[in-house]
DNA sequence: TTCATTATTTATCATATGTAAAATTTTCTC
DNA sequence: GAGAAAATTTTACATATGATAAATAATGAA
């Protein structure tokens, strides 16, 4: 997915601040394995998906659970860092050899003082991730497991094939015997 | 809360910008019990609280779920509605008689695209709620029922004198019957 | 391919939470 | 303040989910 293509998903900004932005962007690639973001640092960066698989997950008393995955088009971010320059929650981790979009927060905060349609795509940018958290709330506190596995499977097929059924589970916030069940009552 | 603590304490505006947004607001008062947003309804208002509580619910088949409260300070929204003018989830009742301030969205829309403080400002605003969002959503998914009710007594130790339990248990994810035993194994 | 490692499923049992209904306490109204 | 209504707690029982361990399947390296 293309650095012009995702900003422009975000919120069509016109194009003489686009290539504002851009000025900012760098590419970088990262192996399977590596944690790019790590819990309890301060981020300096955000990075775009141009290609690859990603998760977030938190460690808390060495019970590691995952709670988001992103992939082509998505944005990593430590929204505690972001949003607050404090620390964030959560490592994330390439479950798949990674290349990215990256963008210097500093940068992007000074573009937002400066450029009202930077500002207005920085808005949007937060609200659309607004919704979409609220989406991921309000299905944890109204569906049950069974109900969000089959639509984690409607709206995302090829995350069951990219990625292991026990991070799967954790982030359905079951147990993988229990996902087990799962799969093999509908079946 | 005047208007002028609410709006700053989301983002500090310039003077000027802060008087622009506040010729749009006007204050009304809503009794106990009234709903003032509803499910699947475009809604065109947003409302900050001047004084008062209310709970969002959501009533998927008949079992209604209270996923959220709001105090002095707090903006009541439908997102769905001010993020893509789409149908929200919730109703949103008064527990108690509410005194707030409105805004229409439709002249906050405007203000952004003319003002790059209040852009900023809203981008902000966007910004604290998803830290909001995602907080709550990551203690759903990593703290047991017990936990979070003790976080919530120690947070809004208010909340527990102004709102039901049945509401508190169906916000914490559990019914009124593991609510009280809870309560009763906590004394 | 074969062996070793890792991932997933299945089986068994213990436990926490839900349901339903009754008992108790609190709140509201006259 | 008495009585009615609503809210909360308690009890008894059923069930779904978790923990643990063993069995099977899939993946990867030599």
């Amino acid at each position: 997915m293309s650095i012009d293509q995702i900003l422009d998903r975000i919120y069509p900004v016109p194009d003489c601040s686009k290539q504002r932005i851009k000025t900012y962007i760098s590419e970088t690639q990262f192996p399977k394995g590596k944690v790019l973001l790590r819990a309890n640092k301060v981020e300096k960066s955000i990075y775009f998906i141009k290609q690859g698989i990603v998760r977030a997950y938190s460690n808390p008393v060495d019970k590691e659970i995952t709670f988001w995955f992103g992939k082509e088009g998505d944005t990593i971010i430590s929204m505690k860092s972001y949003v607050a320059n404090q620390k964030g929650y959560e490592d994330i981790e390439a479950l798949e050899k990674c290349e990215l979009y990256e963008l210097k927060i500093e940068d992007l905060r000074r573009l937002f003082n400066d450029d009202i349609h930077i500002a207005n795509w920085g808005r949007r940018f937060a609200e659309q991730e607004l919704i979409r958290t609220e989406r991921r709330l309000i299905s944890r506190q109204f569906q049950t497991a069974t109900e969000r596995y089959r639509e984690l499977l409607e709206d995302h097929p090829d995350l069951i094939q990219r990625v292991q059924l026990r991070h799967i589970a954790s982030y359905l916030g079951i147990t993988q015997v229990s996902l087990s069940r799962i799969r093999a009552d509908i079946k």
